[in-house]
DNA sequence: ACCGGTTGGTTGACGCTTCAACCCCATCGA
DNA sequence: TCGATGGGGTTGAAGCGTCAACCAACCGGT
């Protein structure tokens, strides 16, 4: 614990330092638009479009926690407060009755599709409209290898086969 | 607000989830280990790091916030918290004495000489060493852009002169 | 010298995430 | 059939960040 690492060189220093910004900056933001157009937290919007995409507006919920990368407390807390304002509902699973199955109401489907368009314009104003063609694809490749050791299990993309093996 | 935007194409979409869930993991993965590790959370450890790079090893609250990327009473309040487990100390600054310097103690600096190490080795296993030397000049370049929009007017260049005027 | 406006910083209340404890149900072995 | 084990999910308490209110001190004008 106190023996030499290979210290960070000049370039790897400054290349990590601005990615620690952007890891500190980039969630505030987002929540900061999302507040504030939505009044919904960068999270509770992550958890509406991602049962918005799915089947039947419905997902499990250790499914949908693992989706967005959150803990299942996490989840449960935020499913709590979606489902009292509406925007969700939770049964429990016929097929497995621990389970329990979250679906997005009709209110909760206009509330996604309302929010969606402001988001992306906020996605593409802080990060995509500023990086060019290549540096969008540099960008996926360095997040992908990076996620190799962040969520070594692959839970993301378990639930989102991109491309599918 | 209910405008239909420019919808991201696939290669945006899989470069922004991803850079989404790295943003989301990232932060977490670090305070766990230097959790573990020192006892301390990733934004305490940064602010012991900035003033031991500092001269005297002091620095006045809100320059600290600004180069640490943190609203002025979240600095406050870990301040205090260091401060009551004698990391560093707060005084009055006699030039302007609205002003508080906060300067680290022998312990501070014995912490964040004991704690480095291990840090860096946790960034080298995450994100450095994932990547290739030119990952590491396109992630500088890509964060230095998104920055230009997350911190509008550059606090934290303006801190740390990287290639002064 | 004084008074308004502004900057630097701290404090307290509130909201959200985390952690640990807990309950319910499915599964497996006897 | 029963008991043990473990996975799925919720709950309550504790800790940290945010926001708004507040105090103290500098600065400009008169």
């Amino acid at each position: 614990m106190t023996d030499d690492p290979r210290w960070l060189s000049p370039r790897e220093l400054q290349a990590w330092m601005r990615l620690e910004a952007v890891a500190e900056l980039l969630p505030a933001a987002l929540d900061q638009q999302l507040q504030r157009d939505a009044d919904l937290s960068h999270y509770e919007y992550l958890v509406l479009a991602k049962l918005s995409e799915a089947p039947d507006r419905t997902l499990r919920m250790s499914g949908l926690a693992a989706s967005t990368n959150a803990t299942l407390p996490r989840l449960s807390h935020v499913a709590a407060r979606l489902e009292a304002r509406g925007y969700l509902t939770r049964v429990r699973s016929a097929d497995d009755r621990r389970a329990t199955l979250a679906t997005l109401t009709e209110d909760g489907w206009r509330k996604v599709v309302a929010t969606a368009p402001s988001h992306v314009t906020e996605v593409r104003r802080l990060v995509v409209d500023r990086l060019t063609a290549e540096q969008v694809d540099q960008l996926d490749a360095i997040a992908l290898a990076v996620l190799g050791a962040l969520d070594p299990d692959n839970r993301l993309e378990a639930q989102n086969p991109v491309a599918g093996a």
